[in-house]
This record gives structure tokens, sequence and C-alpha cells, in this order.
DNA sequence: CAGTGGTCTAGACCACGAG
DNA sequence: TCGTGGTCTAGACCACTGT
């Protein structure tokens, strides 16, 4: 019973992802079985079906309701997602059907700024590549892309066989290193005329820029971008979650905890015999375990 | 054993995050003790520790590492998050230790415009409140805000009493209705003459503009709101991951599924003898169970 | 190899919404 | 009252990492 591949959970939310086009899952007032059958019909136990339920859920393909039931999500054809989810422009434009292409590209090998060497987390003389280029959509400029990789990331026969307007889906097609996530920022930035120029606008037009780092499973910074878009052209979106970790208004006190024993961190003798206080700060980067999320909404008055 | 409260997985998450704030938890490493250790210490099972983990590696609290073990992330104190998280931007700037108050405030109730009414989903002549005010921080002006929201969810006297600044502080603190999310769009936009008055910029000045649907658990609108933001007082970022649904580049096809059982949908005869392929467009917004989620990324070239 | 996090199961009970 | 999704448990096995 080997298994390999995806987790039986990923295997289930596709099945009922098939399940819910082919119309065969869902009623048509779109409410699904109930989670006992499902899990029943598609062989895993509740827990499991439950997870795959989730990630459908995450995604926004279904909703799901308190007593009531699981539904198919309204909206047009079954296709998602907002900035959350990690994808590259030639993905977006693929899967909305818009024609897409890269304009002018230029690959430089160099050694990386010092910008961008601390958003890659390396020590500053590190040799990268940056590739910048134009993304038309028809005749028109649309976006901007620059993104830099370290040379020992990508090596240049890759970069100038295989790129074709996205380092992502190089990356991702690649497989290695396995990509789990990106940090990415976004402003409002006045059109540079170098960026006019190359996007056919006026200096001083608004840009959104997303400026991002993209990170392994394994905690370490593969590329750093910035990209410019033009507005109109593209929409973004998040959704915002209510946090699932602030205390709901007034905070509540133990309540469970009590016939519970969801208390025993600063009370008793501690198992482990750990340290004090002492800030963190030992400044050795190599096994850092994340090595740049964190210090995100932060204002500068 | 009433439980009432948050879930024990949450009461465990807060725990955990005590205990890492007074460095009780963690080594100078920042490693955690091992799931199973937390789990008896907090004793509560490893689900639902891990479920508590998942929680604060979601946050960006910690840092998860296959056959290693659970690191807090490094950065600063511990306070958190991006977009994803939705607070306002008075939680934000408290947060940060940002100095930040109300500066002119216009409350006006009134009917909803088509686009507002639109984005409410609600039909055309529904009266509202409409706020708008400007954000300081010290003297300057790093905000504009504009919220609508219908009568029936907040009436005058509790507006004009409760109200230091956001719609969604209200909201949260009187606990009803219960909110779950807000679906927000990002664009670039260059200030108006109005609203560079207000904020002291010039014309054409690049704003960043967020443009969200407040949601309730049971997918009505409550809240349309739009701001503009002054460029350099603020940073946003997205954690963008890559999609847990898409499969692994090249596509894989059953092979845990053929000892196992997960293809009980599309194969044999269905145990729920449901419907046609014929497209669900019933024209009800009543019971829809979303009402506003989707179309995400689109392009208009 | 030992120890860690990752996945999965079977079963239990609770809270919610509708008839 | 009944059926739904929501939470929790105890235990099992797997996959990854370091030694």
């Amino acid at each position: 019973m080997v298994r390999r591949g995806p987790t039986l959970a990923r295997q289930a939310a596709l099945e009922i992802l098939d399940g819910i086009r082919s119309g065969e899952l869902a009623g048509e007032d779109g409410l699904l079985p109930s989670e006992a059958a499902l899990s029943q019909r598609l062989g895993v136990s509740r827990a499991t079906l439950r997870e795959a339920l989730s990630q459908l859920e995450h995604s926004g393909m279904i909703v799901r309701r308190h007593g009531i039931g699981t539904f198919v999500s309204r909206g047009q054809p079954l296709m998602e997602s907002g900035l959350e989810q990690l994808e590259s422009l030639e993905t977006l434009a693929r899967r909305t059907g818009v024609d897409s292409h890269m304009g002018q590209c230029d690959i430089e090998e160099r050694v990386a700024t010092r910008v961008e060497a601390d958003a890659l987390g390396l020590p500053a003389p590190v040799r990268v590549f940056a590739v910048e280029r134009v993304m038309l959509s028809g005749e028109r400029p649309v976006a901007y892309l620059i993104d830099v990789v370290p040379t020992d990331v990508l090596d240049p026969r890759q970069l100038r066989e295989s790129f074709h307007g996205s380092v992502l889906d190089l990356l991702l097609e690649r497989g290695d290193p396995p990509l789990q996530h990106s940090h990415t920022e976004l402003c409002a930035e006045a059109a540079s005329p170098e960026l006019a120029r190359a996007m056919r606008l006026e200096p001083g037009d608004p840009l959104l820029r997303l400026t991002a780092q993209l990170y392994t499973t394994d905690g370490r910074a593969v590329d750093y971008s910035v990209s410019y878009f033009s507005p109109g052209h593209f929409r973004f979106h998040v959704i915002r979650r209510v946090s699932q970790l602030a205390p709901p208004s007034g905070g509540w006190t133990t309540d469970r905890a009590s016939d519970r024993a969801v208390d025993g961190i600063g009370k008793q003798g501690a198992a482990e015999p750990n340290a004090s206080d002492r800030a963190r700060e030992t400044g050795d980067a190599a096994r850092d375990p994340d090595a740049g999320d964190r210090e995100l909404a932060a204002v500068s008055p």
C-alpha cells in the first residue's frame, strides 16, 4: 500500500470537484450530500473528508452551513481565487481566457544589489540572474516584471531554454526546489519616466506595485520580484478573514480550562526546564527556520 | 462540562502564544517542545494541538519543519499579520504602536447609489448610512475611509454613540451580526482634487485603494467600504500560497486510488440519483449560500 | 537508528437549524 | 425531534531529518 503522491484529502477534494463539475454530486439547489454520506461514498474517514471540504471551502468552491449542509458556491464556472493563491501572470491570463505574451525581455547575470541580497536573505556578494520584461495583452503593455534569482537556483541554460515569461512557472514545472509561499507587499507608485516609456504611459501615472519574495518549503528565498501593473487591466483581490486568534471582545477567561486542563504552561513545573526570558537574538541565519516572514503591516508616521 | 466560548484548539493556541511570549516554551534557538509533549502538557489530544499550531502557523507565529520540529518565527516581538487578517486601521495602529486618530468625520443617512446597492447585494432603493472620515497620524492625513452600511444593520443612536473611527470595530464589539470575512479589491488610483485636498496631497498623486465588502457568517453583506491610503505610511502584504488543489505539474493519476477507494463518484451507480448536467442558473438570490465570493482576478484587455 | 511532524481512522459528543 | 456540520479523542502508521 505505497502511497506517494497527493494526500488522500487532496484526492478526495479533486474527486468532489469532478463530481460538482459534472453535475453528478449536487442537486439543482447546489446542496451536496452530507459529510457522512460523502465520506462513505469516497471511502475515507469523515476527518479526511472534512479536510478535503476545507480545502474546497478555502478556495471558495463550496460554502458550509452549520445545521443545514454544504453547498456549491454560486458564481461563474468553477474557477477560483484571489491574491492568496500564488500563480503566475501567464497562468492567470490563461485561466481567465485572456491573450497575453511577453514583450521585450532582458536577462542579465550580475552581482546582487544590497536590497536584492537582503530580500533573498543572502550575503551581499552573490551572483544572480535579473530578468526584466514587459507583458502585453494584445498590443498593450499591461505589466512590467522584474525577477532576481540566485544563479545556484537556476542555471543559464535552463533559464534561456525553458523561460517563457514566468520564473514561477519555470520553477513549478521543474518541481525543484519545492515552493511553499510568497511574501508579497503591495503599494501604489507613480510611474518613473523609464517605466512610463516601457509601458507607454505618462510619467506619474499610478501603478500598482507588488514586491515579492518566493520561499521554498524549507524556508529559503529563491526569487525576489518587483511587478508593476497598469491600472484597469487587472483586478486583484484578497479574502480577509476575522482572526481566529483574537479574543471575541472583552476577552474571555478560562471556562472550560477549569474542568479541562488547558493551563499547563506558566503554572506548574515545566517538563522542560527551559531558559530565561532572554530575547532570542542569536545572529545565525544559517538554520533560521523562516528567514523572512513577519513585519507585515507597519506604519511610518 | 459546559463548553461555550472559544474552541479548545483556540485556547491551546493562545496558551502557546503566552508561553512563547514569556519565553517559557522555546529554547533560545526558538525550538518548541514536540507535538506529543505539547499536547500532553496542555491536556489536549494531538489532533487538537495540531489545529492550534496550524492557527499559529497560519498567522506566521511559528514555522513547522518536518522531521525537525516546530520553531518560533524570527522577527520582532510577536505581532502579526498581513492583509488576509481582517482588522481595522485603528487596531492595526494600536497594535503597531502608532498614534492615530480620526479627523473630520461626516455621517449621512441617504438612499444607496446603484453601485453601493449592488455591492451590498440589496435591491436598489435601500437606506444606508454613509460614513466618511480622514484618519490622521499626528497631524498628517494618512487614509481616507468611506463606509456604507444599511440602516437595518446599524441604528443612528449606536452609530453616533459608539463610533470611534471604525465601523468594523463597532460591529465586532457588538458581536452581532457575526462577521466572517471581507472581500477586498486592491488597485492604484490617482488622487482626485477632492481627495487631494482632504489628504493634503497633490492631485494625481498615487493612492492605494481598497474596496471591500464585509460579510456575515450567513453570507449577508453588511458593509461596503472604499479606503484610500497615502503611500509610505502603510505597508500591506499578503502571503500567497501555492495551490493545494492544483495538480503538481504533469498531473498525476490514481496511484493510491487503486488500492484505496477514492473513486466513488463518476463510476458506479450513485447513491443519490441526481439531476442531469443542467447548469445551475436558478435566479433566486434569496437563500444563496454565499452571494458574493468568486470572480477574483479578472483581466480586461 | 530515534525522534519529529504529516496523515488517517473510527468513534464520540456537541451546537445549530428546520420541521 | 432529527439531521446537519463542528469539535475532540486515542491510537495508528508514514515520511522526513539528523546521528
